[in-house]
DNA sequence: TTTTGTTTTATCCTTTTGGATAATAAATAG
DNA sequence: CTATTTATTATCCAAAAGGATAAAACAAAA
């Protein structure tokens, strides 16, 4: 029977949302089919997605919002933290809270799939994925990138929108690759477990940052 | 009939990758169908994929190599001219070498797509993606990313390997979002067709490149 | 135990997919 | 003009797709 009000906080609908979230990371959300999802799952037959989620695309859908809320609540409570303080916050705060909100979005410890599954989505369906996404669940992100205006008086208006694409650009990219490389069973990449790696990828953050106009 | 010794070289063809690329480059392989892409080019009938190159797979097999071509084939013209000469390669040449043959792959007009194409691809079916690439049509890039290595001196082994990593996320993220941006008519994005919008994601690459250790 | 509600399983259905084939049309030889 | 190659078109097909349904298994309350 099709389920009127589909109830998802169940065993079997968390194990279908891990299976194909990391599918769709692996391959994007039309390179996977919901037979697939169900028995990676481990389920014996793909109804089960029709049946907790309605369909594939409601499936998605939650996914996305589940990843980008955990990730908007961490930034949003790190900000209110620094913002009710006395001093001002430090570029390196914001730079953290541009990345460390994106690790391990997932508290269990599965794989990491969400950027690799954001990023994918972002470019091959991006009306879709705007469209869930909404204008809600980026406002700790658009948070972030209103203290990093204030370490960029020293460009043109223009070049701070320009600068702070790309640095979203880098994020998803860098962050993608960083989960492609940890779930990468095939050779050993030790240092990108390490902590000192996403410090070294803020660094990076911040020379785009900072890095002069160069108005030749 | 089905040709034997399939001959891409002809006008319907040539429409036929064109399009393909394009939507391609918008929703990712899987998302687009060979009758999609027939009917974008102008044919009636889907059988024109066969026809000219056998598969859809063979026909994703050579817009990858196409493009990987003519972009390897710019680097490798621009290395050999910048090492025949007395001084060495600056920074600058060599980062505007990794920008600059990854813009405009097809010489004519077409609208940008082949950045997105190829990230999209690179992330969803990897494997087989870098079977096609293979060695071969990477050296140009490899060569820049030694020369790169010349200027960051001050880094650790692993963190320029790391870093040479983090430079090539930046590259294919950004060629893309910029493509992106160009393609979407919906709102004009005047200054990404401008020179200086590549210039200034120049300098934030040599940003990167230089920016310091931080080993605390 | 019986009843009720939930989850899993086994099928079924319609549409779409990539690919194949054969017939036709168009172009280019000879 | 005729013959032959090249290109297009109209169908056909088997496999795979997402989704729907109903029966069966399971769990929990009465």
């Amino acid at each position: 029977m099709v389920r009127l009000n589909p109830k998802p906080v169940s065993e079997g609908a968390e194990k279908l949302k891990a299976a194909a979230l990391k599918l769709f990371a692996e391959r994007g959300v039309d390179g996977v089919t919901v037979r697939e999802i169900a028995a990676a799952s481990g389920q014996k037959n793909h109804a089960a997605v029709s049946y907790y989620f309605g369909s594939k695309e409601a499936l998605i859908r939650e996914l996305i919002i589940e990843g980008a809320r955990v990730i908007n609540d961490r930034r949003w409570k790190a900000l209110n933290a620094i913002e009710a303080r006395d001093s001002p916050a430090t570029l390196q705060e914001i730079v953290d809270l541009l990345i460390y909100p994106g690790v391990s979005v997932r508290q269990v410890q599965d794989e990491e799939c969400y950027n690799r599954f954001v990023v994918l989505l972002g470019m091959s369906h991006r009306d879709f994925f705007m469209d869930v996404l909404g204008g809600e669940y980026n406002s700790g992100y658009q948070r972030c990138l209103d203290h990093l205006r204030r370490f960029m008086t020293h460009l043109s208006e223009a070049m701070v929108t320009q600068r702070l694409l790309f640095i979203g650009a880098y994020l998803g990219a860098v962050l993608s690759a960083r989960e492609s490389l940890l779930a990468d069973q095939s050779r050993p990449h030790p240092t990108w477990q390490a902590e000192e790696t996403l410090q070294h990828f803020a660094s990076t953050v911040k020379a785009i940052v900072t890095a002069p106009a160069e108005n030749d």
